[in-house]
DNA sequence: ACTCATACTTACACAACTGTTAGTATCCTA
DNA sequence: TAGGATACTAACAGTTGTGTAAGTATGAGT
């Protein structure tokens, strides 16, 4: 992404909120506009980027680097480099990210029934 | 906020995205800034704009409002306006947002095992 | 020598979100 | 008549997130 002012009233905030509350903590982590399309390709096993690329038509390579590098810091996915050429590289989720899977299903659930009552 | 351009590539994505699946709606939904620590002091009960701004000491006046405000429209809290001078008025959850509070417990309970992994 | 495939990177521009400061309306009380 | 209380609103600026377009390195195959 853009450099991140660490000084800013903004990030001070968000960190102290997320330092504060596990589950602001957790949604942070979760709130990048691809995050959870990756996430959700990755729950069937670990992939290569060009493979995530054809199966997020929408998202621009950029993007699609830019997110898995920051679910990497964060310790979302795992990267897998291979010496190869043309190069090889797969994403695989970490262990702690499997376990958001029950989650997700119920914020689905809840999802499509919010969405019914509006 | 500012106001949205509907025609933009960005909310395009965002919005195809939440209309496929629904984890992502909730999580836009959940992803503002402060929506998750408005959230949290409303569980306890309904209360007044200055006492959502005592409890949460560092948000300004203006972000309480925009944040109040779309979390009226997207059907996540309602709000009373009583007659009164000087003006009363209450945030409550929806039914809908109190079926959160499970979700939000494992939240938490995953962003503390997390945060204890990294 | 030239193309191809892969997984990026860089530079730029725009969009969206948040923060700062100052102001508003209303009636009640002193 | 002035000040206080409450829940805002407006104008502006800054920060962060995203999109667009173009370019890079490498070795294998032709």
């Amino acid at each position: 992404m853009s450099k991140i002012k660490e000084n800013s009233t903004h990030q001070a905030n968000k960190n102290s909120l997320g330092e504060i509350c596990a589950e602001v903590y957790a949604i942070n982590l979760l709130s990048g506009q691809w995050t959870l399309a990756i996430c959700c390709h990755l729950f069937e096993g670990r992939l290569r980027f060009g493979e995530l690329k054809k199966r997020i038509p929408q998202i621009t390579e950029r993007m699609l680097t830019l997110q898995l590098r920051k679910m990497e810091e964060d310790g979302l996915v795992t990267r897998t480099v291979y010496p190869e050429v043309p190069p090889r590289v797969e994403y695989e989720l970490t262990e702690s990210t499997h376990e958001l899977k029950p989650i997700f299903q119920q914020l689905q659930a809840w999802g499509d029934r919010h969405k019914a009552r509006l």
